[in-house]
DNA sequence: CAGTATCCTACGTGATACTG
DNA sequence: CAGTATCACGTAGGATACTG
């Protein structure tokens, strides 16, 4: 499962390193594209950020994360455990009891992603001005066979 | 065909930030969501790269976008523009001619999601390591039913 | 509680053909 | 050259049911 389990998502982003064009850059890049087609998808880092400074049990997971499906939470987890991002440790008690949590990479990992996301919040009222204009100029062109 | 156009992607990053469960933090999450909802898509950030430093016409970056299809680099295109990121000029001239362009706000994303792709090439190799570790785990670990 | 196993659908995406 | 319009397909991912 862990094999043919490769979302489309983020990735490829690695490759805005090799604009450079510099051969050994550009092997770098393919494996940053690697990772980042696992750690881009839509859950990861919604789990991710749940898991910040925090230890937290699967049912927890689910219920914080909104949205996300039981299948996809476990998918989630088993990537991010196995990209050594999360940390999985299960307590061999009735009923059973899971805790999940960053791992020092994990937490490198959240830095990085917080810069995205700064980005985001500086320049949201940027954008949503921008598509407004966009729609607007969009909504006036006439049909060219009504020219 | 603006509207509908909505890849499941990256996204819910911006959430990240609500963590303190500040509830203005979370008005702002969403917007930030939004947003990363198509920036983070499979090609934006490819096409943002080429674009960088340069001003590139649609077939070139057909060409240079290794992968992405006509439809997928028009459509892209044109989420990008709708959001401010690259500008888009036509030439009336015959053949057509149409340069695409990063704004100053495309500027400012290239920069961030960098931070991202560094991080990725300075734990490329912790991230192989896990992985070898946890799927050598998986392969030693026996069926339940043999124990 | 913490998963695993199936089924099923929506949508991203590529291929192809046509237009201004 | 720079698109737009269709069709076809694979698969990510949700819903549901079952298990230890």
């Amino acid at each position: 499962m862990a094999s043919n389990d490769r979302p489309a998502n983020l990735a490829n982003v690695a490759e805005l390193a090799s604009v450079a064009s510099d051969p050994d850059d550009h092997r770098r890049a393919c494996k940053a594209r690697d990772i980042l087609d696992r750690i881009g998808d839509k859950w990861s880092l919604l789990v991710i950020r749940r898991l910040s400074n925090e230890t937290v049990r699967f049912t927890e997971l689910r219920r914080d994360v909104t949205g996300i499906s039981q299948r996809m939470l476990t998918a989630t987890l088993r990537g991010l455990e196995r990209d050594g991002i999360v940390s999985r440790t299960v307590h061999p008690v009735v009923p059973p009891r899971v805790d999940y949590a960053l791992t020092e990479l994990g937490q490198t990992l959240l830095a990085s992603v917080c810069t995205l996301v700064s980005w985001s919040y500086d320049h949201s009222d940027q954008i949503d001005e921008a598509r407004s204009a966009y729609d607007q100029r969009q909504a006036d062109k006439p049909r060219v066979s009504e020219l």
